[in-house]
DNA sequence: CAGTATCCATTTCGATACTG
DNA sequence: CAGTATCGAAATGGATACTG
C-alpha cells in the first residue's frame, strides 16, 4: 500500500514504510508500551481511528508489528523487526529535541501533555501514599485548565475532573512553559526565577516535585551550543 | 509547508519535516556528496523537479541544507543540523537491508544500479590506466541492456554507450541478480557457482573484479537469522 | 544549468457515524 | 472494546512545458 519510489536502495526501500503519515508515532507508541487500539489512539489523538486500524494493518503486514488475539482482547505489540527501529526513533527523537526547538500553538495540548508527563511519573520519588499534584494552566480556555496527576501504591493517574483530595502541590504556568520545561528546552529553575511557573503547596514537597516530575533522557538530550540568542 | 501532527513531542517534530516524501532520499544523496540540482536528480530519478525544488527549499528552510551561489553555480549542502541526520539514515538504510530484503520489479532500475555502483568503485583496487568494466543484463529490454564502467586515473564514468576500449571484464546477470549481489542480499560465489551471474575475460581480472566493485557497508549489514528459508 | 509554471488525476485524510 | 463505512475536502504529486 505504500506508495513506491521505483529504488532498490535500502533506505528507499524502509522509507516507503516509515514514511507514511503518523506511522513513526505509532511506533513510538507501541514502543512506550501501549498495546490496544484504544490506547494508542490516547497517543495519538488528532489521528482518525480508521487510520489507525489502516496503519497498524501495514505495520502488521509489513511485519514490524504482532496482532494477537489474547483471551478477547486485541493486542498489537512490535515483532523484533520493530523493536530494532526503536534506536531510530529515539535518534529522531533527540534529533527533534536538538533541530526543531520552536513549537506552533497547534503542537501544545493539554492532555497530551498530561497523558505524557504522567507515564513518567517516578514512583520511586514520590511519597507513599496517595499524592495529588495539580495542574492550573493559566492561559488555557477554563474547559481544560485544570488538571490532576494521581499517584498512589497502585499506578499514577490524570484526571481532568478533582479527585477530591487536596493536593500536595500545585503547578501554575502557561501550557507552552510548562511543555517547554517537560520537553527540556528550558529548566525548572529558570522558570521558577522568573515567575513564569509558580508551585503552591508546602515547601518540601515543592521543591520535591521536579524529582517526581523525571525529565526523560529525550528531554536532557544536550542542545546545540546558541549561535544566535534570538531564538525562543 | 509539512503537514502537522500537532504534538509537541519532538519524534513528532522532527517526522513534521523528515516523514514527507522524498525527503529522505534526499538527504541521501547530499550525504553521498550530490551538490547540484542536477546531480541530485540522478539519485532520484523518478522525482519532478519541481518536486525536487519544493524539497529543497523545505530543508533549506527546516536549517537541514544550506543553498549557497558559488561563484554562478547553485550549490546545496547539508548544515550541522543535516549531518546530524547521518547516523539517521544509515540506521534506516540498515534496518531497511535487514528488515525489507523483498524487491519488486519496480525496485530494479539499470541506471540506478550502474550510477551507484560506480560511485562506490574502489580505485585503489583496479589497476592503474584505463579500465573498461562492462555490463551485460540479460533480462532487460534491448536498450537499456549493456552498459560500461570506465575507470582512469581521473575518476569513474557509466555510460550507456560503448566507450570503444575492449572490456577488462564483462558482468553478465540478470538485473535482479546483479541488484541483489550489489545489495548484498547474495554474494558474489554463490551467483556465480549458480551460474545466475558469469563472468568473462581474462582470469585474474575476473577474480579481482568484486574488489573492484566493493560493497558497501550496508550491503555487508548482517542480516536477521533466517526462520524460514522461503523468502527470496 | 537550475530551476518555475501549470494543470489535473490521484491519493490521502479527517469527520462522522455506525457495528459486532 | 475494536474497529469499519462512507464521504467529501484538501493536498499531493506526476507530466509536461517553459525560462533566464
Amino acid at each position: 500500500m505504500p506508495s513506491q519510489y521505483g529504488q532498490f536502495c535500502p533506505v528507499a526501500k524502509a522509507m516507503e514504510l516509515l514514511d507514511e503519515r503518523w506511522t513513526m508515532l505509532v511506533v513510538r507508541e507501541l514502543m512506550l508500551g501501549s498495546r490496544h487500539f484504544n490506547a494508542l489512539r490516547r497517543g495519538v489523538p488528532r489521528m482518525s481511528p480508521a487510520l489507525l486500524s489502516k496503519r497498524l494493518q501495514t505495520l502488521t503486514r509489513a511485519g514490524v508489528v504482532e496482532r494477537r488475539l489474547e483471551g478477547n482482547r486485541v493486542t498489537y505489540r512490535l515483532t523484533e523487526a520493530g523493536r530494532e527501529l526503536e534506536p531510530i526513533v529515539e535518534a529522531v527523537g533527540r534529533w527533534g529535541v536538538r533541530w526543531v526547538p520552536q513549537l506552533g500553538d497547534e503542537d501544545l495540548d493539554p492532555h497530551l501533555l498530561l497523558w505524557d508527563m504522567h507515564r513518567n511519573v517516578d514512583t520511586e520519588a514520590v511519597p507513599d501514599g496517595r499524592t495529588v499534584i495539580a495542574f492550573v494552566l493559566t492561559d488555557v480556555e477554563p474547559a481544560a485548565r485544570r488538571w490532576w496527576i494521581v499517584v498512589t501504591g497502585e499506578g499514577v493517574d490524570v484526571c481532568d475532573v478533582d479527585p477530591g483530595d487536596p493536593p500536595r502541590v500545585t503547578v501554575e504556568a502557561g501550557l507552552r512553559t510548562l511543555t517547554r520545561v517537560w520537553r527540556g528546552d528550558v529548566d525548572w529553575a529558570t522558570v521558577l526565577r522568573s515567575g513564569e511557573l509558580v508551585l503552591r503547596g508546602e515547601r518540601p514537597a515543592c521543591r520535591a516535585l521536579p524529582r517526581w516530575l523525571a525529565l526523560t533522557d529525550l528531554a536532557r538530550t544536550p542542545r546545540p551550543a546558541r549561535r544566535d540568542l534570538d531564538r525562543v
